[in-house]
Parts: C-alpha cells; structure tokens; sequence
DNA sequence: TTTATATTACTGACCAGTCAGTTATATATA
DNA sequence: TATATATAACTGACTGGTCAGTAATATAAA
C-alpha cells in the first residue's frame, strides 16, 4: 500500500478503515469480526489499523460516533420552523425511503442492537444525542400544531414514536432481508400510504365550534 | 446435579438450558456466550449441555425454534374470522403492550437481528413461518374488510406492516433500553393511540354514494 | 453391578494486540 | 541532478489468553 503522509490522506485512510470496520461488524457482529479481515478489506495489514485506533472497542466508539451526525443533520432539515405540519408530514415521508435505501441508518441499527450491549455508554449516548433529539424535534412540530388547533392527536412525544415507527421498521427489515428477493416492498409506496393516514388520522374532527 | 431419568424430567432440563441460552444470548450476542456460562446458569456442567445439543449452533437453532410457535398462537387469536375490523385493531393494541412487556418478543427479536447473519437460513424460517404469516393473517383481514366498504385504505399489505411497525418499535426499544429509567414511555398509551389513529385513518370519507 | 447421567480436565484452533523489521517518501548534501 | 541519510508508514510473525468441543472419570439410581 503506498502511504498517507499528508493529513488529508489520513483522514481518507481512517475513513476507509471505518467503513470496512462497519462492514465487517454488520456482516458478522462485533465479537466475530476479525481485525485482519478489517484490516484486508481496507487494502492494509492489521498492524496499521492499529495505528489508526487503539483497540477493537474503540473502533466500534469511533465508527458509531463517525455515524452519528449525518443522520442528525437530514431529519433537523426536515423540520424547518413554521411549515404546515402536513407538509411536514409529506416531506419525513418523502425523505424515509431515501434514508432507508440510501443512508447508512439500516446497517447502523443493525451493529447498534447487535452488539450494543457490551457497550452501554455508547448505546447510552446514542440514544440521548440521536433518537432523542429526532423525537424531540417531532414532538415540537407536532405540539405547536395541535395548539394551533391544525391537527387533534394524543400525547405529541408518542405520536411522534408512531411517526417513526415505520422508518424503524423498514431499515430493520433492510438490514435483515435486503438478499431476499421475496422479501421485498416498496418503500415509497409504503410511506405514502404512512403520509396518508397519519394526515388523516391527525386530522381534525369536523364538530360544531 | 441431581439426575433427569424420566423423559419430563428430561424435557425440563431441556427448557432451562434453552432458557439459560437465551439468557445469554440476549445479554452477550451469539459469539460472546459462553457455553460454560450457559450451563452454569442452568446450574449444570457443560459437558451435560452437550448431552442435549450437539454444538453451539445446534442450541442457537433450536433456540430459535422453540420460540417459534408461541408467538404465532398469539396473533392468531386475535384475527378471528368475521368480526368488525375496528374491534380487531382494538384488539390488536391491546394485545400489543402485553406482548412487549410479558412475551419473549423483544429478547426474540435481539438475538435474532444480532446473530441472524451467521444463521440465514434459521433467519429465512423465521421470516416465512412467523412474519409473513402475521403479515398475512393481518392483510386478509384489511382486504375483507376493505372489500366489504367498512374501511378505506391503500394496499393492505403495505397497511399491515403500519400497523405492526409500532410493535416492532416497541420491542426493540424494550430490549434496548429496558435498564434505561429515563428511556420509559407508556406502552398502553402508544397503543391506545395507534389503534384511535388506525381507526380514523383508516375510516371511510363521508363522500356521497 | 450395570447403566444412564453428570463432571472435570484437557486439547487445539482461533484471534486481539505487539513489536522488530521493512519500505516508501522526504530532505539534506555534493 | 544524483546520492546519502532520516523519518514515518506499514507489515506480518509471534504471544498469551480464551473457549468450543472431547474424552476420561465419577456418581446416582435401578
């Protein structure tokens, strides 16, 4: 392998190596991958992986911190400050196949429920930096509309798991039965039809004022 | 250890090492239990393991497969034949938080997305014995009651995967973040809500006939 | 005493992590 | 420009520990 001298080659390197690190980890699980096959599927010997990370573990902390931002920084554009929430609505539903197909969050799932549990702060810490924070942005879009009186739903933070469910349930699906043919559906149609009824499951009731 | 000479007193062992198994499985992930901690939670040697399965993969499969059957028997009940789909959402959601919290769903449902890559067979039983026949009990009985006018609705398998999104949701954040005492939310609620959305969402528009 | 069941000690494969050595590139000097 | 020297990136054989699976031994029950 020719080497990285300047930063900006290491930092490609360390990327190449995160990305064959989530590989790895997702195609065996974390205690099953092996840092030579890391190491390989990168074009590098196991002994400069370690030069880029200290151990195993904190590969796995680096490589789901490295996730983190990017699926943060799609869905807060999403929800822009005073939009009708039914657009709202429309546009998380229009963007859901895209992440599914497109963005990493099925693989990352997948290696976060796997092997999660050897790493608790790290799961910890996902969970309040990520999913949290998604839920919270639903939950105020959602609260200021039903104040607004533009919408009639429950308690707003569980419509908002409601919202997310499916985006949940499709990357797991992704990730387990992408190979199967048989096991498909289509995404797109699926969150239109998701669009459809929460708009009209949200909507207000037609009673005398 | 006191011996198993009867066939029952055989098959009860038999069930507190799948128990044990599970235990450890969910806890560590497949490659990370050990099968001598498996056997001393049963409160056993691990060469008695090995008395009743033949490797670790033969545990995890048949693991796997004992808690096959429960699980359907469940969602059978609900879908009995001719009743008013409305009642049968109900019924779904109030089933729906038992499941989650009672079931060994959610533990199922980790130890499956963790390991499933290493057993894609076992993962494709699962899909075609379990899923797609919960999928399936739920689709049929959308369609009836679609082509019957008391509801209106899109494709009614893409509807079927809405309406077992949550439980799937629900499942994993329960295997996830159980310990987490900041990660609660009010699964009664969730469903109650689910089934008022799916009902209204799903209700026919009051169009001229 | 015989047999089925359980335990314990053992083996060999596997793998994370290390480190002495190798090689590519940069820089100094002629 | 050519050559020598220095430096930093990279390599892969090795070590120590772990664990699935096995086999020899022990023990309870009939």
């Amino acid at each position: 392998m020719n080497r990285a001298r300047t930063q900006a080659a290491k930092d490609a390197r360390r990327q190449t190596l995160l990305s064959a690190a989530l590989d790895e980890f997702y195609e065996k699980g974390f205690t099953a991958a092996r840092m030579d096959d890391i190491a390989a599927r990168a074009g590098l010997s196991k002994g400069t992986l370690y030069l880029y990370f200290a151990s195993k573990d904190a590969l796995f902390r680096d490589l789901i911190e490295s996730l983190t931002e990017p699926n943060l920084m799609l869905l807060e554009s999403v929800a822009g400050d005073d939009i009708d929430i039914n657009e709202a609505v429309r546009r998380v539903c229009r963007l859901a196949p895209l992440i599914v197909r497109e963005s990493e969050l099925p693989r990352l799932m997948k290696v976060l429920v796997s092997d999660s549990q050897q790493f608790p702060e790290t799961l910890r810490a996902y969970r309040k930096n990520v999913i949290e924070r998604v839920l919270g942005i639903l939950t105020k879009v959602l609260t200021t509309a039903s104040q607004r009186g533009d919408i009639e739903i429950g308690d707003p933070s569980l419509t908002a798991r409601i919202v997310v469910a499916p985006i949940v349930f499709s990357s797991l699906w992704q990730s387990l039965f992408l190979e199967d043919p048989d096991a498909r559906f289509d995404l797109d149609r699926l969150f239109q039809l998701h669009a459809d009824m929460l708009i009209k499951g949200m909507a207000v009731t037609g009673e005398s004022s």
